[in-house]
Formats: C-alpha cells, sequence, structure tokens
DNA sequence: CATGAATGAGGATTCATTCAT
DNA sequence: GATGAATGAATCCTCATTCAT
C-alpha cells in the first residue's frame, strides 16, 4: 500500500491557487508558483489535477460549491419571501467582503474561456433552490414574472457590484450599501 | 498617445485585438495573433504599443470611449428622467448585444489587473454625465439618495446582465428582457 | 543478475519492455508504460531492473540469447557445411519474421549507445559455434579465408536486410526471398 | 525588409545535430544542445524547424540526399557493370568510414518511428539510379534476377557492416574489407 | 517606418527514481 | 516485496520584445 492521495494537498493545491490567482490573475499565474505556495513539489500539482485546465475547472466548481452551502445554509426555511432573498443576499455578499481572493478569482473565471460548459452546468446546479423560490414568489405573485434564471442573474449581479462598495467603503460608511442593493433588488422585482 | 504615422494600422491593431481576444481570450493571444489578423509585421505591433500591456490599457480605454460616445450621444435632453435613463439603457444593452467581440473583451478586462487605475479612472470620465443625470434625479427625489457611483454601477451591472440574456434569446423571445431589466433597475431606486 | 522473489514478474516486465519498445521506440517510452503493460507498478519495475539503463541491457542480453538458442538449437552437427549455415540463417530469419516486436526492438539496440560493450560481448560469446563452423569452412577450404566475425557480421546484415522483405512480401510472393537471400550469402562467401 | 532567413544557419543547425546526435544518441540529445552547438538561441532553432520531429525528418532527408550525392556522381557512366556497381560501393563505404558521424545518425535513423514515411520515400528517390543499373544487368544475365529493391538493400546492409570493420580495423589491417565485401556482394548476385 | 528573424527567459509538463505505507 | 504518490531536474516549445536589414 502506498501512500494514498492526500484531500488535504488536494486542498493545500486549490487554496494555493486561490491565493495566488487572486494575487497575479488567473492566466499569468505559472503553475510552478502554486506549488510552491502550496509547498508541494512541482510534480506534485499534476498528480491532483492533470493539467492547469483541469485545475482551473476543478477550481470553479469548488468555488461554486463553496458560495451555493454559503447562500443556502441555514436558510429560513420558514421566513417569508423577503426574509429568504435577503439571507441569501446577505450571506453572498459577505461571503464576497471576506473572502475577496475567492471573489476575485471568481469574477475572473466567470469570464474566462476555460471554464468548460459542463464545469458551468456543474455551478449552476447547487442553485436550484434559488429558482425554486424564485418560482414560488412568482406563483404567489410576489414578484414579477420573469424567467427564474433572469432573476437569479439579476441577484448576482446586483450583489457582485454591491459587494465592491461594501469592501471599499469599510464600516463605517455613511451608507449601508448591503442594505441599499437589496432594497433595490427587491423593489425592482416586487410584482406592481 | 503619441501619433504615430498611420492613425489607420494602429485602429487595425485595436480591431484585430478586439476580435483575437474575444475568440481566444486576452491571456492566451500572443501579440503575434494580433499583428496577423491585422496584417501587420510582428514588430510593426511595437512601434504603435510599446508593450502589450500598453495595447491591453489603451484598449480599455478605447472601449470605454466608445461606449460612452454610444450611451451618451443623442442623448434626450429634453426628455423627463426615466426617459433619459431608459435611453442609456437601451443604448447600452444594445451595443453589447450588437458587438459580442467587445462586449466579452470588457467583460475580460474589467476584472483584468492588467489595467491600470489610470486607465480606468480615464474610462469612468466620460460618464460624468451619467452621474450629473442621477444626481440631478436625487435632488428631485425621484430615484434613492444613493452615492452616484453606486446607481452607475448598479446600472451597468444590471444591463450586463441583461445582455447576456438578450443575446442569447434572439428577438423572437418571450421575454423582453431589455425592458423587464430596465424596470427592474428603475423601480428598484425609484423612491418611495 | 540478483535473483528478486519472482521471475514471473521479471519476465513479464521483459516481454512487456518489447511490446512497448516496439510500439513506441525505446527512447520514447517510459518506464511508466512498461510497468503498466506488465501489470506492475512503478516501483515494482525499479525492483527488478535498478534504472532503465540496466533494464535496457538486460533486454539486450535475453534477446541475444534467445535468439543464439534459436539458431543453433536443433543445429544439425552432422549436416554439411553449406546445410548448418542454411540452417542458422533460416531460423534467424523466420525468427525475425515471426517476431517483428522482438526484431525492431534488437534493430535499435545494435545502434543504441545505451547498451554498453560489456553487454555486447555478453551477446557475442552464444555465437562463437557459428564462429567455430565458419572457422572450419574456411580450414577446409569451402569459404574464403576472411576473419570469421566479419563473416558473421555479414551473415547477419544480410539476413536481417532479408527479413524485412520475407515480412512485407507475404506468403504468396513470386520471390522466396529467405531462400534468395541465403543463395547470395553463401555464393558470396563460397572460396572461387 | 528584416534580415533573411539564413540558409547558413539552417546548415549550422543541421551540422550541430550531427555531431550532437552521434555524440549523445538521437533521443537523448535536447533541443537546446544542438542550438549551443550551432552557436544559435534556442528559440532559433525553432524558425528553421517547427519541432524537433521535423529537425530529424529533414536531417534524415539531407543525409540522404548527400548520400546519393556521394555515391552517383561522379558515376562512369561508361565502366562496366561491375565497375558500376563497385563505384557506388566505394563511395558509400568511404563515405561511411570518412563520416562516421553521419553514419552513425543514419544507422539511428534508419530505425526510429520518428522518420516519417514520406522523408523515407524522399530518401528512396535518388537511388533510382542505382535501381536503373540493377536492371540493366539483370536484363543483360549478369546478375540473378532477384527484385532491384531486394539488390540495392542487400547492397546497402552489407556496405554498411563492412564500414564498420573498416573503420575499427584502420589502414594497415590485413585484410581490405572495402575490397572483400565488395567480392562478396557481387559473387553473391552474379548470375550463375 | 516596416519587416520578420533572433533572442532567451519562462512555462507546462514529463519521467526516472525514491520512499512512505 | 509491492504499491503508487512524491519529487524536481530536464525538456520542448512559446512569446514578448529587440534589432539588423
Amino acid at each position: 500500500m502506498p501512500r494514498p492521495r492526500s484531500q488535504d494537498k488536494r486542498n493545500a493545491i486549490l487554496q494555493a491557487a486561490i491565493a495566488e490567482f487572486a494575487a497575479r490573475g488567473v492566466w499569468t499565474t505559472p503553475t510552478s508558483a502554486i506549488s510552491k505556495a502550496a509547498s508541494v513539489a512541482e510534480g506534485t500539482l499534476f498528480t491532483y489535477f492533470a493539467t492547469k485546465d483541469v485545475l482551473v475547472n476543478e477550481l470553479y466548481r469548488a468555488l461554486k460549491l463553496e458560495l451555493a452551502e454559503v447562500m443556502l445554509s441555514t436558510y429560513p426555511a420558514n421566513g417569508d419571501a423577503r426574509a429568504r432573498f435577503k439571507h441569501i443576499w446577505t450571506r453572498y455578499v459577505h461571503w464576497g467582503v471576506a473572502n475577496p481572493d475567492q471573489f476575485k478569482v471568481m469574477a475572473q473565471l466567470r469570464v474566462s474561456d476555460q471554464v468548460s460548459e459542463e464545469s458551468r452546468a456543474f455551478g449552476r446546479a447547487p442553485f436550484i433552490e434559488l429558482e425554486r423560490l424564485a418560482s414560488d414568489c412568482i406563483k404567489r405573485k410576489i414578484i414579477r414574472n420573469y424567467p427564474v434564471e433572469f432573476i437569479g442573474a439579476m441577484l448576482g449581479g446586483l450583489a457582485e457590484t454591491t459587494m465592491g462598495f461594501v469592501a471599499q467603503a469599510g464600516k463605517k460608511s455613511r451608507t449601508d450599501y448591503c442594505a441599499a442593493g437589496f432594497e433595490t433588488f427587491w423593489q425592482g422585482i416586487a410584482a406592481s
């Protein structure tokens, strides 16, 4: 029995990739920087991820999974619609602010050609709960009758915009961007 | 911006860069691909742009300028606030849909480390008109009292989300995403 | 030659090496391909052969031994000189045709720098019988008085040329290359 | 007008490749060793030969061409058949002895998988003169009626064997291997 | 100024070999 | 002994940039 492949090492590489990608940009960081940051040999990276491309796609998936976990866990199943949306929103914005590296990398991966359509589909999957929620609200005429993916995408776009302002404003800002962003979103999609 | 001999050649390179960047990703297209697409020699590119970095930044500025031109020209100076915002919105969304390459490249540059803060500032400048409009609306209590850059950013974020859906949906879509997106935005920031 | 636990495993590796080397070329097949083809772990290969170089040399020796066995076994001790030469010739040619992988690998090893002089000497040893035969024929003025190694080498060179034609021609060829090659050899060295 | 591609440089690389390949083996010499030996930058090698594989194939062709030139130039058009064959033979053997590097590399390329069938066909082309000669001799019943390629191949195989002995024996050898080899060949194929 | 050959640092892998289990 | 993960030197090739023509 050889030493088994270590989940720890795999994670270390993924974490190192996040840090390096955030610092230097996804396409300008060499794999050697990642392996070094992860304290593994250059070759070891390739026993966990066959190519840099695979690593990037796996990272995308991991990030999406983490994000879904963050947004949808401790989800107030009994709250009213607004509370549920707000919960999701707040979780997302706070995650982005608390994890600027992750956020920055996600932003780059979102527009990258190297993330495959499979990975994107995989990344969308955990968010059905969100679409279910939107669907339900539409049925109950709480929000407007738009395709649920569109609503989800608008939430995402607005939340990402918001993160930037929250991060840059700091704690003592006059404006509570997180709340302001949500108000805009919620009032925006409210059924008139 | 120096004035090299041929403005034509400079533009050809910029256009070629857009096409190649859109097709292959900003950080994975070599300068040689650009010069070839522009039908100039590899070295010639460097008489117009000292480094690849400079080219990228110039491209960012050019794109921003073009965008501002598109959004703010034929601006209905006499229309009401909503009409003005809608004009800007529609122009932006249509531009993105009509120019997918440009849009794709902008999306990549927006999150890129290689675009300098100066370039970003330069890119924001032509949009003061938009901020002036927002400012005026706030004063007149038409929209909520948020920092104008935040309003601008939300408009941008939402419009970009919208473009994707418009492009993908095509003409005969049941949903008019352009209108829907604007309604969300406008109702979202409306003073309650 | 140490005696590791399993002679079977050693042979499996050697056989796998032949197949892989023939398919991909001696210097372009990684040891990992060999161990995989032999169904042993990558590391196991190195308990049987300290380095790839050693493996290559052992393979050379094994092949030479096999070849000598084939050529000189069932040797017609009582036949006349021509019959003896013909027996050796035919055996060799048939072996090459019947074992194209082995033949191909031998051809590559013959010109390789990685086969040591010791291995070559070792490989020549079993062929003294052939030289004895030549020696005897010279003494009896049946063939010309050339150094016996030269005669052996010419036989080898001609036979190897012949194999290629036999293999490519197939059964139903108009020309019996095996016979033709031998005639050329025999008539060529015949004492005039 | 840029500096034109230099035939000299191309040749320097080819020559360097011969020297390095002969010294270290075709598949164990890195391209960097070749470029260094040719006194060009590592990258320059690739402006003349797109890949190492291409370089190897071009080298094969160049060597074959050189060889044909050597064997068939100053060809005694008016001599008798034997003289013509002997001329070719002698030229070949002397070339191999005088150019041990070239010979060694050819020997490796001959059995290499990396030389394409096209390259081999290209390499055979210049030798039709030899086949024409054989053809003619067959018609005139001077030599035996074997396929001409077989005769050519036997000549090659025997000559190559011979070269090794000539080279190793040196000038003052008791045996004139070059003559002995030819006698074997000529007597071997003579019509009985 | 235009051209494209020349440069060489840098990058993603590969692979023989070692070593923990 | 067997296993396959770990190692890191080595390799082929790319590409931004320079420079001779």
